[in-house]
DNA sequence: CCCTTGACTATCT
DNA sequence: GAGATAGCCAAGG
């Protein structure tokens, strides 16, 4: 296989490989999730050396709005993915789009999968 | 070694 | 709530 794969990028795989569809999760959260505190810039680095496909549309900042420059291509991307999985982006932050009632919105869209 | 760059965050104004 | 500011940390020049 490839040349190297430190722990820091598999730790960053694993987690984000298990966010569930219609889910999402902040890049400092991910880090602190794989065991790297501190290090929510590296996350989107560790994505992008993936040999296999990631979910990392479903990693998003920690105040909701997504990583990239809005209207670009890549944001443009990521939305449509979201859109796929019900998640929709309301005033510039990732939103559940359909919830029953009594759902907390935050616990049904926001953290890692639930156990 | 110093400086700059980021798909980042928390904490002020 | 929008900006500015200061931490953060690995990579690359």
């Amino acid at each position: 296989m490839s040349v190297s794969q430190t722990k820091f990028d598999t730790a960053i795989w694993n987690i984000v490989a298990n966010i569930r569809p219609g889910r999402v999760m902040g890049y400092g959260e991910v880090a602190r999730a794989a065991g790297f505190p501190r290090h929510a810039r590296m996350v989107s680095k560790a994505m992008s050396r993936s040999e296999i496909a990631l979910p990392w549309y479903r990693v998003v900042r920690s105040n909701r709005t997504l990583a990239f420059e809005v209207g670009s291509d890549a944001y443009n991307e990521q939305k449509r993915l979201l859109a796929k999985e019900g998640v929709q982006i309301i005033k510039g932050k990732v939103v559940a789009l359909e919830l029953d009632e009594g759902v907390d919105l935050d616990k049904l869209l926001w953290g890692p999968p639930d156990n």
